[in-house]
DNA sequence: GATGAATGAGCATTCATTCAT
DNA sequence: CATGAATGAATGCTCATTCAT
């Protein structure tokens, strides 16, 4: 009996904890995404989130470590976002396809979370440990590009003249490059009138990309 | 004759007031190549123009505007650079990889420079006229390459089939996403031991596009 | 029986309360005697008794409490340091060099609890009741010089020329400045080379004393 | 003409300045007497001298300065109130009792300014060069003492048997004690009616000293 | 009794910008 | 023109203490 009431106080407690991490993480997104690590403050975090200055610090040790976990829930979120979309008995072809149109997409759908993980989280002083994880994420959102280009190598007879490994940074990086150019609007007085679409964009990289390597 | 006094007056008061501006900008422009915009103070700046406080906002009507200098400053140093390279007879192949290439060499021997520019303009609060300066430039530094590309694709009778436009910014875009990557690091837990080399991506991106559009 | 069984139920009680008290003051004796009054925190303390914070001021009503307890303690153990080197068949004049050579050698071999003693417990808030305590005990730190003192001027025949509680106030406070300039080393700048041994300066200062009173 | 304008103007803002600063010392030596130096905060600096948070740190880079100063300050008002009190033809033993009488005087009449002095200045982070000045002011308090205690040895013919700078850095230790223990008042208690008067504790003093070295 | 969540004043210092002289 | 004095909001973070559960 005593026992029941014990776990259920303390499961009240632990959810109690949980909301308010909640409400400062929240605050802290909102924050973030809208303007950037260095241009919201502490101070901001506690107003938006309703809780004392001690409070928060009471949850988290530093300002960095909030970022931290607002970079990896994006990262999570784009990791999700890209598995979601392959299916098992795609054509690599296909994959290679999925793959840069789903990450293009996420931009479009989540771009304040990609302009997250636009800042480098090296600049930023967090745990070591922390940082693994980004770099398992990151690895894990990397791979069926990867893999779906070592294949297609291998089906066109091509894996000993071309390196899977090379040619799928420099496809992901190709698709970097119209993001980053997209955010930072480089091309607007070339573009005046008629904005590329990213879609047509990304389009014709994939078709260069197949028809170089058939 | 009393024309002429007041003309050379005016005259040493306008290179005063040049010799004043200049010294200023070389201040800024060292301190912002070696620590960023939110790392230079406009303190550093007067301390390395050996300049007052007043005098510095008495030229620049804030820290932005100092910072926009220096931007174009470094657009411009982009710009001729690139425009060396050329030669009026080179095939439009030949143009397209040495448009491709100088830009990364531009990267590597200004990397300072080149992170300049990384940050976008629109974010500070500059002026409309000088932003329009930026576009010129920018245009000026991207022209060269979609004429190659133009020229190219006539050669090769796909002009009806591809946008000159589409496929040169397509082209720079990759080469800025290289250059991105390559600063930010992202893929540094990927590639671990075995760095790829800037050029080496660079020669096969450029391999690709001219296999596809053959 | 009932009133057994309560009984039982009050020393275990009591027992668990002491405990708790111990560790915490085990945790502020070392962490005090360490870092200091300001330097340490209650979180300190918390941490390392592994008590939570509403523990600790449960048992104390502020930090101040807690130190004025482990000030007490090293106090007493002054006190008893001083009243283990006397045996009753000394002489007088063994009995004043002793308490004093005894003072400075708790100083060497207790630096850090002489340390704690330095500051002065008036300036915190601590009640009056701890601070008769303390001043009990300094009385019987006293005692013995103060007496050895009235012996020796007895004997001498001097009791009348000279007041013995002076005598051995003045005595022990020389000590006192000896101990407090090697602590603040106001004295470095003169003797740069050859730093003088506390030992041979009460050596000197208690052969003056006698030698004056003879 | 002109520069004779130039000049006033300058004197003016030379003057204007030296004001600011008074105002700030002025605050400052009133806030670390009375609070000493953790206590008080450069708010409170701020408040009483009707300056700015910037103006003041426009004026000293950091509280650590600012306390340097009052630190200095003090010192020399130290060194001046002994040095007033020593005339050429004082016999050695006379110069001996003055020094000793006029370090307790200041003490009595400057009791926060020897406050000031009590804090270890090794312990702020002070540049290495203020300390040296530190250091010579205290070479400068000590050394007419030093030399009347020399003087004294030799006329006794005892400058064989004793150091002068031991029994020198004694007698003033000993009086250091004395200070120290007023102002901690730890023999309050032992004391209770009569508080034993200083001037007469340095007088006994000064009479064993002598009494012993005939 | 005991927990740990919450408070919020407090800290030294920085910095772009303004403005009287 | 040029100076440098002055502003004051802003920053991330700490800590003794309180209090609901």
């Amino acid at each position: 009996m005593n026992d029941d009431i014990k776990n259920v106080l303390a499961q009240r407690k632990e959810s109690e904890r949980k909301k308010r991490i909640n409400q400062i993480l929240s605050a802290a997104r909102k924050l973030f995404l809208k303007k950037g690590y260095e241009q919201t403050t502490i101070r901001d975090i506690c107003r938006e989130s309703r809780l004392s200055n001690g409070a928060v610090f009471f949850y988290f040790k530093s300002k960095a470590e909030i970022y931290a976990h607002i970079y990896e829930e994006c990262l999570r979120k784009l990791v999700d976002f890209i598995n979601t979309q392959y299916s098992r008995n795609m054509s690599s072809k296909k994959r290679i396809e999925t793959g840069l149109r789903t990450y293009v997409r996420f931009y479009q759908e989540h771009t304040q979370e990609m302009n997250i993980l636009d800042i480098s989280y090296q600049t930023l002083s967090i745990s070591e440990q922390i940082i693994s994880r980004f770099d398992q994420l990151i690895i894990e959102a990397f791979k069926p590009l990867h893999d779906a280009v070592g294949d297609y190598l291998e089906e066109q007879g091509l894996s000993k003249k071309f390196d899977p490994l090379e040619l799928s940074i420099l496809l992901v990086t190709s698709i970097d490059g119209l993001i980053y150019n997209h955010r930072q609007q480089f091309f607007k007085s070339i573009l005046k009138d008629t904005p590329l679409s990213l879609e047509r964009m990304v389009g014709t990289q994939i078709d260069i990309f197949l028809q170089a390597l058939k």
